[in-house]
Order: structure tokens, then C-alpha cells, then sequence
DNA sequence: CGCGATTTTCTGAAATCACGGAAAAGAATG
DNA sequence: CATTCTTTTCCGTGATTTCAGAAAATCGCG
């Protein structure tokens, strides 16, 4: 690995982050060295950087790519593609957020949507569908939330996440408002406490 | 697999959402099975309804007591040990955030604030650097927030996730009351965005 | 077209991981 | 303290994943 010490430290750290993520240790890393290089890199010395195979470069890539982390890029009389990470930090973990909430989320809210449609035949599976509503409820609450995230201007999200310890207090003034739902908690408490 | 259609149907789902998410799948189908049944299970039912074998159920259950997802219990005139996963969704969901932020987002920070306290050595180091700095403040943003949500009560927690889309409008709300840090945009805009 | 440059796909080897069976350890009971 | 029931640990095997190298495909350009 050709990495000044503050890099490699930084890549080897994403590598093992990657694995723990499902995706794997050289995604994170080729991720890593993308994030921390302020020029666009080729293929190729993505390689010699990290000392990986060409093979397993395009694959990583590609992967990246389809988890829209990063873009690639073309210069003027160069044939080679140029791969960088975008550098709104907010941005990137929108995009893993929304990512996952795609291949993960959504295949389960299906999942439980068509499980919710068949009649429970004992007491044991009447259990197990009430379960799954509650449990279905509260992504589909999930997922509300993640729209509006999503539907956000980039400096208003900066504000909410700024807001820190202020999140209480914000919601007590809501509360004073009126703008809070006025908890029909009797209706879902039983199910989910 | 001794489940009724409805129940291995969501087993067998959490178990390949198991896999992408580092743990594996006989871990995600024993807590789903737990997640489903209206009683604690001793291990034996468990390996007899997923049909897996015991050391395996051993230690996918100590995984998931690790992950704090199910406790044991005990009953009275019987050795064996019992499992039940918790019943209130937003506990699990808020228990599997903490976890994952104290497995991957804790290290992350100290090696980043270990990072930051050395000095760059060329130009490239110090773009690298800059980035990381820029990582390290969402992140502790995000842990700030985390912090807000782990204290809040479950029934104002509740409330927050069903704000939903009035979620935009509190905001307003939010910066009209002067509640909103005013955005000391130019210093951390160049960084992030 | 055809040629060099580049990327992608294929394939087999190596490493890692998951899992079951057996042995060991631990705990309650008489 | 032995017996029995239960959980845990250890280890070998089989499956899956990762990865490099080679072959194939694609692309830009004369």
C-alpha cells in the first residue's frame, strides 16, 4: 500500500468498517481512498495505492457506483475513467440512508404488507401478524420521516442536525402549539410498549 | 423448519436480511422468532423450529444478548434457560442504534480524533485531513442527536416519529422562535458542501 | 476496420465463515 | 459428591466469499 501513514490509517480503518457492513473490506477501502482524495483517481492508481488487483478494483467500483457513493468522470484527451467521491458529507449519508432504505427496508415493508393480508389460523399466528403490524407501522413512520429528510434543503438539514440539545425544548414549544399529534397512545401503546 | 407459512415466511426474510448486515442468517432467524412468539423459547424449540443445530442456536443467542436484542428468563422448577426478545418496537429499534454506534461509529471517532492530531505533511495529507475533520464534526453531530433521542421519554419519542410531515413546518415554527442556531453557514460550507 | 488502451467478465485458488457433532464445563438435585 | 440435564467450547467439514490473473469485451481514434 502506497499511503502516506495518515491515509493508510484512515483506508485500512473503512476496510474493516466495510466488512462489518455487509459490503465488503475492499469497497470500504477504495471508498476511503476516493473520499480523501481531492483529485479524481483512475482505475489504475486506485490499484497501486491500495495494491489490489485491477479485477477487484472494477468490481469495487462498480459496486460504489450502484450505491451512487461515488461518480465517474472523463478528461479531455484521456481515455481512462476518473472516479471521485462527491464531497457534501451530508450528502453521502443521505445517499447511504436512502440506499439501504431501498434494498432493505423496502423489501421488508413488502414482505410484511403481503404477510398482513392473510388471516391469522391460530392464536400463535394471530400473535406473530400483530407483531408484524406494529412492526410495519412503525417503518412506514420510519420511512415518513426519511421523506422529509430527503425532501429538505441541504441547509435547513444542516440547522436540524446542528440543533443538538435544543431538540427538546424545540419540542416542547411544538407541543405548546399544538403542532404535535395529540398522542392517541391507548390505540398503539398496547402494541408497542 | 417447523413454522406455520406466516412465521417462516418472516424468519426466513429476516434471515437473508441477516446476512447483509454483517450478522449472519441463523442469528436473524433466531430473532425473528423470538421477535414472533408470544412467550420466551428455550433453546431446544428454537433449534427444533429452525432446524438448527444446538451449538449453532448457542451461539447465535449469546450474539444477540450481546446485542442486547433478548434477555433471559427463568422459570421456576426448570433448569433450562428461556428467551424472549422485548416487545416495545422503538426500544429494539433504538437498542440496535446504540449498538451499531458503539460497535462502528465510536472507534470511527477515535480514530479520527487520533488522525486529527497529526500534523499534515504535504498538500495532499492536508486535504485529507480537512476531510476527516469535516467527518468528525457530522458524526458527533449525529451522536449529539443520537444522546437527545436515547434521554427523551418513549411517549415523546413516539410523538416525534409520528410528526411526520409536519416535521417541515415545526421547523419554521423553530426558526421564528429564534431556536434555530443561525447558521454559521460560510465557516462549515466550504467544507461540507 | 484494426490497433492500442481500458474496462469488464470469467475462472480457479485461497481465505473466511457457518454450521454440526462431540467433548467439556456448569448447575441443580438428591 | 455423583447424576443428570443444560449450556458452552472446540474442532473439522462444507459452503460462501474474496481476490488475482487471464481472457474477453468495449471504446476511442486513426
Amino acid at each position: 500500500m502506497k499511503l502516506t501513514p495518515l491515509i493508510e490509517r484512515f483506508v485500512l480503518h473503512c476496510g474493516e468498517m466495510g466488512s462489518r457492513w455487509g459490503i465488503n473490506r475492499t469497497i470500504g477501502q477504495v471508498y476511503a481512498l476516493l473520499f480523501l482524495s481531492p483529485t479524481a483517481l483512475c482505475a489504475e492508481e486506485i490499484c497501486e495505492r491500495l495494491g489490489i488487483s485491477r479485477s477487484n478494483a472494477s468490481v469495487a467500483l462498480r459496486e460504489l457506483e450502484s450505491w451512487r457513493l461515488i461518480r465517474r468522470e472523463h478528461r479531455p484527451n484521456d481515455r481512462r475513467e476518473f472516479y471521485r467521491a462527491p464531497e457534501d458529507l451530508w450528502l453521502i449519508f443521505r445517499t447511504m440512508i436512502e440506499e439501504r432504505h431501498r434494498r432493505e427496508v423496502e423489501p421488508t415493508l413488502s414482505m410484511l404488507r403481503e404477510a398482513l393480508l392473510t388471516e391469522p389460523a391460530s392464536a400463535e399466528e394471530f400473535y406473530a401478524r400483530e407483531r408484524m403490524a406494529a412492526m410495519h407501522e412503525l417503518i412506514e413512520q420510519a420511512t415518513d420521516w426519511l421523506e422529509q429528510i430527503r425532501l429538505m434543503p441541504p441547509a435547513r438539514l444542516r440547522q436540524l442536525l446542528r440543533l443538538g440539545r435544543r431538540l427538546l425544548s424545540l419540542l416542547d414549544l411544538a407541543e405548546k402549539a399544538g403542532l404535535l399529534p395529540q398522542s392517541p397512545l391507548e390505540e398503539s401503546d398496547h402494541v408497542l410498549a
